[in-house]
DNA sequence: GCCATCATAATTGTATACAATAAAGTTTCA
DNA sequence: TGAAACTTTATTGTATACAATTATGATGGC
């Protein structure tokens, strides 16, 4: 919500740092999340750790299997579409809103956010690029002055980045960064009709480049589909 | 999410119910729920009902302050504003989806949806009226196949009865019955350019029914002012 | 040797107890 | 009489203990 972090120790502290390891890729999907574990980590009790989970239980970073514990969450391929679907509705239009607002400053603030993920690409720090990445389209939510639309598109762009680490085929560098730099330019240039198609086309972009054929080989899917 | 109700006295189940009572305008923004009360209404320990409160607050119900407890959220001017943003990005093109996918067993339910609404009305309950009317849009969310977007629409919808409670002008009856029963129509027609364009008026009126100016007198709001 | 069944261990689900904080009421002093 | 400070009370925040469930490993029969 607020950009000044919570006090470490607190609930909503442990959950936004498993969020940035989930975004980072640091916990893949799939990773067991254990309370007594967690809570030594961090040097908290299981309730606030319970606490932290269900918060990330609710938007769908966590999945929660009843008296086996909590995971990070394995989207499929249908929740896949649904992410993007959901993103496809929502960030071109506030890409166009944010246009109309922005600042000069608010432009410098997102050349700042690209350069700082190609020096962590550059450092071979591609989860802290990723993470970079997504938070490109959440500064963007967040200067339409948009707070609701902006907590939205924040967990769409959370879960994106599991959809990322399961169904990603090129493991490439990341071929958002012209996409972000064409959308500055056209923030320059205060055309919100062209961020608006730029924000849909590079959705749009992002979606082809995964692998969402039904049933693939899912990493960790397989060991379930034994199970039974 | 699923249709099948949870087990009562589940932290599920207890949210689920609260939340139906605050759609219903049965809990008034800004009514205290007090823990240790909940827990004995529903016979069940805090830790349950802490639970469900939290769930509740991930979903912008209920806000939480520090050490003094939980209340059932007063949504501001600028909060309804976009929450009525968010609708009018997601709702629109969802019903063009939903009309497209629609079948004749569908159409059927949303006329019984409102059967039930104008049945409600008559007999005086307007809560359950109200309870009713926000579940046609999320029942059309449903129709699109969309569980993601059906997920988010369900939560703007619940505080957009906050939102109503506090905001709206006309008591008289709902006017909504109307745009409900040209929405049905155009999906009989399978005419999904109409119904997109019918739900983005749908909402817009809503918006403009409401009493948006800026700090008008909101219930529950003058005694927190006082008491600063 | 393999599979089924049972016992054990580990983990989550739930309730309760204690600590910390804030509200309210009381007392005291000006 | 009024206000300020203190005491009391009530409520939330946190940790811990117990119960329920499931996974795992061992044992025995086929």
């Amino acid at each position: 919500m607020n950009e000044l972090q919570s006090k470490p120790g607190t609930a909503d502290a442990v959950a936004a740092d498993l969020e940035r390891a989930i975004h980072e890729h640091r916990l893949p999907p799939g990773t067991k999340l254990g309370e007594d574990e967690l809570g030594e980590v961090y040097g908290i009790s299981r309730t606030t750790v319970r606490a932290a989970l269900q918060s990330l239980g609710h938007r769908h970073l966590v999945q929660h299997k009843r008296n086996r514990g909590a995971f990070v969450a394995q989207p499929t391929v249908r929740e896949a579409r649904e992410v993007f679907e959901a993103r496809s509705l929502l960030e071109p239009r506030t890409a166009h809103s944010a246009c109309k607002r922005m600042t000069d400053d608010n432009i410098r603030a997102l050349q700042a956010h690209i350069d700082a993920e190609h020096a962590a690409l550059d450092a071979g720090e591609s989860g802290r690029a990723l993470y970079l990445s997504g938070r490109f389209h959440i500064e963007i939510a967040r200067m339409a002055d948009q707070s609701t639309i902006e907590t939205m598109i924040s967990e769409l762009v959370s879960r994106s980045s599991l959809i990322i680490a399961l169904y990603w085929q090129r493991r490439a560098a990341l071929c958002e960064s012209q996409a972000h730099h064409a959308l500055i330019s056209a923030f320059v240039d205060r055309d919100a009709e062209l961020a608006e198609e730029l924000m849909k086309n590079h959705l749009l972009d992002l979606v082809t480049s995964l692998d969402l054929r039904n049933s693939s080989s899912i990493p960790g899917t397989l060991k379930e589909a034994l199970a039974k």
